[in-house]
DNA sequence: AAAACTCCTCTTTTT
DNA sequence: GAGGAGTTTT
């Protein structure tokens, strides 16, 4: 308690209502919510069963463990501290019989979604290329909490939403006929079942007399609205998040919710955080004056005790191949200096496309690194169907692994044969694998495919019916018998032995929700080398020298967000949150010419630019054909930055030392809005007002 | 069922 | 420009 700040104590001192937190980059809020579960168990005699925590992502619930696991002094790995999806999946899990599920529902992540809604829209004959578009609106929709039906009688009956609702309605019927629920169904799912059973939500709120949410900036309505409903009788809630950092909302995430809060939750104590511990004054400044140029955010200025350290750096290059070679050789350079090693620095890019050329100057130049973020390890093929094995014999219902793995490896059950058996589930209103062991005794098929049919089924049926002692064993039999395993090459084969691994001694059904439920355990993980990932993966993360490449119009904000002010506000945060990962040094850079796609384009400085004040800047030139890195002062297109950035103070004649609100205009036309303490906001012209920069 | 071919897409992506 | 998916050919 007493390595807390005054804020941080206030925060954890609020113990009875509802409180949000506003926590800017790096000040300590991870620890704050820690502390609080620890101080809610220590002196509010709360059992450590009764908090309900969520988080987004996994690595962060299991961060959050250790650290409540290290301040209580006890192991509270079984604790209720986890994602909202495995939140939800444990509650529908146990409850979901009411809403006409069977418990052993399947979990479908996107590219199960993906499917199933390309064999809809190939039913349905709509273009099918429309299915990622398709199926983005659909999980939007639910992640309003609009059902199919309500979709249907709320569009106007023409046009694609007529065709949509269609799909939607569908969509759903398939999923329950799988016993299967999407991503979007577990929260929305878990909001009907509380919003229908009253009594069920009665021994919910009791079972959790407190809610405690990281993250709070990046939650859908859906989310918010599932808190809403646990909270409401007691009102023990405590959100934290960060409205600059919300770079989500593509996925569904709803900013307002922080703005919402106060209103849904009447008396919410307000609590600001703005101590910053991680980056330097210099660092602060240059991404406050970016942050601060959207509007609608909470007003938020953050400070540190650190120090102004090293100017923010900026380097703009002809060409991209020579933004990644310079990069490298600054690393190389800081790294044999000896202040740093390699796991201290990091690349954040835009698109992930753009690792490629960093990459090859990183080998260029010997350099360790690794890149994260491109194919998750269990989004590969072999791991899939693997696991869509497992789910079908746990879940016969499951038509999606069936579809999938049905012909792999292949085993003579071509597109005809699958149609018949389409046909005849759509016919008895059954799931394909019942109605494939129908098909075996009709007489449509020859002997050889009823053979091959007869035999996949058994295969399956061994799989449901035998008792495996963990998960590894079953993986493994489900490898081998099935014939998998000849199929794939040594790498591949690798990836599965990979995963019957992860499965040792693991419970069965433990182990696939947890894979359903974690596509990404390849996670962000900590050795000796370069980090390089797009600045989304960079989130909540940090490192002591950070490169922002690729600092361009068209790239960063990205020519797709150019057409509403909302996704350039978003594009902004993302660069903010990019620099706010840095401690110690960070890099701006951006190239003329850069190849993305096929074609080489020319490229402009990025409008976010003109944003950064220029006294906190380093410009850097790199001169072509210099062997080392020549560090100089340099005029590089003045307008690129700002002479006087919001924030900056300026002493006047008459009226002294003022703030600088905002600045516009250029050369002779340049004006500030700036105020004066006492005095008040005044609008000036730099060439006329004589004014002193501090 | 494999090989050869064409066509298409290409922002980010906690779960 | 490359990789994936679907289609046609053998």
């Amino acid at each position: 308690m007493q390595d807390l700040n005054p804020q941080q104590k206030e925060a954890l001192n609020h113990t009875e209502g509802p409180l949000l937190v506003l926590a800017g980059a790096g000040s300590g809020k991870t620890r704050v919510i820690a502390h609080k579960f620890f101080h809610l168990v220590k002196t509010k005699k709360l059992h450590p069963d009764s908090l309900f925590t969520v988080t987004f992502t996994n690595k962060a619930a299991d961060e959050m463990k250790g650290r409540i696991s290290a301040l209580l002094q006890k192991d509270i790995n079984s604790c209720l501290i986890g994602t909202f999806h495995s939140q939800c999946n444990r509650i529908l899990r146990k409850e979901i019989k009411v809403l006409d599920y069977g418990y052993d529902f399947s979990i479908y992540d996107d590219d199960d979604q993906y499917n199933l809604v390309r064999h809809i829209l190939k039913e349905f004959k709509i273009y099918e290329a429309l299915y990622k578009g398709i199926t983005s609106r659909i999980s939007f929709l639910k992640s309003s909490l609009i059902g199919p039906e309500e979709f249907l009688s709320s569009g106007d009956g023409f046009g694609f939403d007529e065709k949509l609702a269609k799909v939607y309605v569908r969509y759903q019927d398939e999923l329950k006929r799988c016993n299967a629920l999407d991503f979007d169904d577990l929260i929305m799912l878990t909001v009907k079942l509380f919003e229908n059973n009253p009594g069920l939500l009665e021994k919910y709120q009791n079972m959790y007399p407190y809610i405690l949410v990281d993250e709070f900036q990046d939650t859908n309505y859906a989310q918010y609205s599932l808190l809403k409903l646990l909270a409401s009788a007691h009102r023990k809630i405590c959100v934290v998040g960060d409205d600059d950092q919300s770079i989500y909302k593509f996925r569904g995430a709803n900013v307002s919710n922080i703005l919402n809060f106060e209103n849904d939750f009447p008396g919410a104590k307000l609590v600001r955080l703005e101590q910053n511990y991680r980056s330097t004054q210099n660092i602060l400044t240059v991404s406050g004056a970016v942050i601060s140029r959207n509007s609608e955010r909470k007003y938020k200025s953050l400070w540190t005790e650190r120090g102004w350290g090293e100017k923010v750096y900026y380097c703009w290059f002809d060409i991209y191949g020579e933004e990644a070679k310079f990069v490298a050789k600054v690393i190389k350079e800081l790294y044999l200096k000896g202040r740093f090693n390699y796991r201290d620095f990091a690349i954040f890019y835009r698109v992930n496309l753009q690792s490629k050329a960093i990459e090859d100057a990183l080998r260029e130049e010997g350099l360790p690194y690794r890149v994260f973020g491109n194919v998750s390890f269990y989004q590969r093929k072999e791991i899939k169907n693997t696991i869509a094995y497992m789910r079908l014999s746990l879940n016969h219902g499951d038509n999606v692994s069936f579809r999938r793995i049905i012909n792999c490896p292949p085993r003579g059950i071509g597109a005809s044969t699958l149609s018949k058996i389409e046909h005849e589930a759509k016919k008895k209103s059954v799931s394909l694998f019942d109605a494939m062991k129908v098909t075996i005794r009709a007489d449509s098929l020859a002997s050889l495919v009823k053979d091959k049919l007869t035999e996949f089924a058994k295969l399956i049926e061994g799989f449901s019916s035998a008792k495996y002692k963990s998960a590894a064993e079953m993986l493994k039999a489900v490898f081998e018998k099935s014939g998998y395993a000849e199929t794939l090459d040594e790498e591949r084969a690798k990836n599965v032995a990979e995963l019957i691994s992860f499965g040792e001694g693991k419970d069965i059904k433990d182990f696939i929700d947890k894979v359903s439920l974690l596509t990404t355990m390849d996670e962000i993980k900590r050795g000796d080398y370069v980090s390089l990932m797009t600045l989304h993966s960079a989130k909540g993360l940090e490192f002591p020298g950070v490169f922002i490449i690729g600092v361009e119009e068209g790239v960063l904000p990205h020519f797709k967000a150019l057409g509403s002010t909302d996704e350039i506000d978003e594009e902004r945060r993302l660069f903010y949150v990019g620099m706010t990962r840095a401690k110690d040094i960070l890099w701006i850079t951006g190239a003329s010419k850069r190849r993305l796609y096929s074609k080489l384009q020319n490229q402009e400085p990025s409008r976010f630019l003109k944003d950064i004040p220029r006294n906190c800047c380093q410009l850097v030139e790199k001169v072509s054909h210099h062997p080392t890195i020549k560090i100089t002062h340099i005029k590089v297109k003045v307008d690129s930055f700002r002479l006087y950035a919001t924030g900056c103070r300026v002493k006047h004649p008459t009226w002294g030392v003022g703030v600088v609100r905002d600045c516009f205009g250029d050369g002779d036309d340049l004006k500030v809005i700036v105020n004066f303490p006492n005095i008040g906001v005044k609008r000036l012209a730099v060439k006329f007002a004589n004014l002193q920069k501090m």
